[in-house]
DNA sequence: GCGAAAGTGTCGCTTAGGCGACGAGAACGG
DNA sequence: CCGTTCTCGTCGCCTAAGCGACACTTTCGC
């Protein structure tokens, strides 16, 4: 029996590993005290309790570490319930579909925001399409990603209060169905 | 204005510090979990995430450590209320004898216990005579440590569901009048 | 009783992290 | 306007931590 995990990881220094956890900690907790643009690479790397030059041998920056914690948590909140399980196309794509608009939803208090949601919309499609390669070629796979995030921050926006269900399950009808259906008569 | 900590320690390397936390923390979860003398050095290590070979670095062995920890624990509740802040040399003495025992009684039910009573024991009389210094010169401080623990220990044992007030006041009675003439002006 | 398994303490070699300094750009306040 | 201050990103040197192996000792389980 052979441990995957070693195939996949090279093995990994557990002074990388605590490190990293660290800084990500350390900005997780910055941001429930203040918001992302008024914390500095300094602020993390000392709430890390870690030298300013191990933060960059790390993160190119500030907004490559958000980007990661943000990618994390939307990998967690993805899998909410094995939506992969599910056989049947239509099925699968409004379960992943809910974990979308439930992880944008729930963004919307945060105080990341204003400014910084492409980050945050690049972020969720990039962690989708990786969560949707090993169902979909790459290709049907970023575009259902794409299709999936943007529909959700159109929602937030225009009608955040309204239950997304309905919005679901027209975005899969067309996606599963194709776009003919959609086409406004000649 | 001069920073006097700087004096004091001559600069921690900020991973030795971290590691020591680490290692720390790790010991105290463990002995929520089990008994002393069924966590290995690997054990603490491994809760630490921290090689082994570290840990011998910076302790020299797991029963060096236990005292480390008890010896922090200890400073902190002998440090209850400043009792050191007592002017009369009678109240100064009854507060901190109230300290030692409280912290006696609280570790009754711990893990630790059993054949580790003599290490709890020396570690308590440690830092308690470290504590009474700038009081009291060294000689004395000594003297009044070893009084106070051994009766906190001997009262453990006796009756230790009986309120340790009195005890204090007469071991505290019989202290006083050799201890005064050793304690320093004001 | 004995071999296997696990723990201990130590040693050299390799690697990640801390330090201090640097030049550069941005923000501020006189 | 120009100095002051702060942050940034990077570099070379040094040190702490990780690794794997070693020779033991202890503890099991058969």
């Amino acid at each position: 029996m052979v441990n995957t995990a070693l195939a996949t990881e090279p093995r990994l220094d557990p002074r990388v590993a605590r490190t990293q956890k660290l800084i990500r900690d350390a900005l997780k907790t910055l941001l429930a005290e203040k918001n992302f643009e008024s914390i500095s690479v300094q602020d993390i790397a000392e709430r890390a309790t870690v030298n300013r030059a191990t933060f960059y041998a790390h993160f190119t920056d500030k907004f490559a570490l958000l980007n990661a914690i943000i990618r994390e948590h939307v990998a967690t909140v993805l899998a909410d319930g094995d939506p992969l399980g599910q056989t049947e196309t239509r099925a699968l794509l409004r379960a992943v579909g809910k974990n979308v608009f439930a992880f944008v939803g729930m963004h919307r208090t945060c105080r990341i925001d204003r400014d910084f949601e492409p980050q945050l919309e690049s972020a969720i499609e990039a962690e989708l399409t990786e969560f949707l390669q090993p169902t979909f070629e790459h290709c049907t796979a970023s575009l259902v990603a794409s299709a999936l995030v943007g529909s959700a921050m159109n929602w937030r926006h225009q009608a955040p209060k309204m239950d997304f269900a309905p919005a679901i399950a027209k975005i899969v009808d067309v996606l599963v169905d194709g776009v003919a259906r959609g086409r406004h008569p000649i």
